[in-house]
DNA sequence: TTGCTCCTCACGTCACGTGAGGTGGC
DNA sequence: TTGCTCCTCACGTCACGTGAGGTGGC
């Protein structure tokens, strides 16, 4: 017996599989586009219409997307020939790659929450005159003279971790009172210098500086020392210079 | 005394604060074709030359971008006029989108392990099989005929959590041997509907089905009842559609 | 002189969103 | 007849990466 009520090829529109599926007509469009659904056959006005099994297989494809995989994957996935077992493997895969994904994204969330608790990231100066007076080296109603400023600006920005990182490495120099005490005669021999100073003067200064401070070798990003001068030139003479190369060399032997 | 070893305006080339900074050439023009920072001024041969102020400006704008800030929310922070007390607030903000996103990230990471695990992404049918021995409805060597594989694939895919959640909600159904000597006669009764059936069997059929069935009311995506006919319509005869009419009328009224 | 850096377009990425402009179906 | 759905381009998104083709600096 046949029924008229009935059609053959019972087909949906392009609105109605895609309401069913959850997603827009123009996703599905976009899989069409992409080779990852193939195209359904068209009415006579042109209108895809679809059936049960293109509903199946859209299904599938939706499902695949919410859990992150990316379209090519999941047109390797999916094409005839594709080794079956394969797919909880893809599955672990991208099941691995959010443990990344997410202890990463917890470390910037734990750092936003520190520096809005903090507020470190924008006032260096700030930052310096408290570990100063922390250790002693500046009174509690000392300040910073305006023309170092920028200097500790240059300093934060230096450092890949900013300035709080800096006084960290730095913390144990300016704990220790041996260090400390040889630090400050050192930095007045250094503020002495002219562009006259002899090569000789300048050599041994370097020389017991780079005794004095710790090794770069373990920094993740080493400050280029080449481009110091050319960033501090307006505010050093010739003979701060010429140390500042001197030490380079000592610090950094290529 | 003028010193010419020392550039009056000491200047870095672009290369040389991408590297202090951590970035490329390009990341750099970018942010200068964005606005989020000015252009530097050029030397004679057009080249771009940037101070010391410029660096610190910069590494400003890098380490917000490393933070997750989008780039025209930086313009807004930085540009004068900002609200300085804003910056903690808008971080906290960025900390609690990562908060939510990190929930959804390990919902997801979760997901993909059991379905890693159980495979039930892709065997609707053998789940079902599975489901129906569990509950004694099909013997341990029984099988679920071919015919039947597609009409599984399709109730998994109308469930927008596909076949493992048709089985929860059907759970209790199953469970319950009330309830299951109350359905098998009305399956029976449906499958043997034909084209000449009178309305008011239909009916009084669709009636009695619809008081067993669980209500779809808090289903977050309900089955769209009126496009099931379309689906099923090489399956099912005329009698068997006006049914799924009138059970719709009944469980969706509108 | 060679190799490196710099310059300015301008297209590509990823998975669609969003009109634009036109036509078929109830 | 009106409103809804469908059709096919084609541009926009986001923060750059990556050549293309040409020139300056050591």
């Amino acid at each position: 017996v046949d029924t008229t009520s009935s059609d053959d090829a019972p087909r949906l529109s392009i609105g109605e599989v895609a309401r069913l599926a959850g997603v827009t007509p123009r996703t599905l469009r976009h899989y069409h586009a992409t080779c990852l659904l193939a195209e359904p056959s068209r009415d006579s006005s042109g209108y895809r219409r679809y059936g049960a099994a293109d509903l199946i297989a859209l299904v599938r494809v939706v499902r695949l997307r919410a859990l992150g995989m990316p379209i090519p994957q999941i047109v390797s996935c999916i094409q005839e020939g594709a080794d079956e077992t394969s797919l909880p493997m893809q599955l672990r895969a991208l099941a691995e790659e959010l443990d990344h994904e997410i202890v990463r994204l917890t470390a910037t969330r734990d750092r936003l929450r520190e520096l809005a608790a903090t507020q470190t990231l924008d006032r260096p100066a700030e930052t310096l005159v408290q570990a100063l007076r922390a250790h002693g080296l500046l009174g509690d109603h000392d300040t910073l003279p305006e023309a170092e400023h920028p200097a500790a600006a240059l300093l934060d920005a230096l450092h890949p971790q900013g300035m709080p990182a800096v006084l960290d490495q730095a913390g144990g120099l300016l704990a220790d009172p041996a260090a400390r005490s040889a630090l400050a005669p050192l930095l007045q021999r250094f503020q002495g210098l002219t562009d006259a100073s002899p090569d000789a003067v300048i050599g041994s200064l370097a020389g017991e500086v780079a005794a004095v401070l710790p090794r770069p070798e373990h920094a993740s990003r080493p400050v280029d020392l080449a481009v110091m001068p050319k960033l501090l030139g307006d505010r050093l003479n010739a003979g701060q210079l010429r140390f500042m190369r001197q030490l380079r060399g000592l610090l950094d032997p290529r």
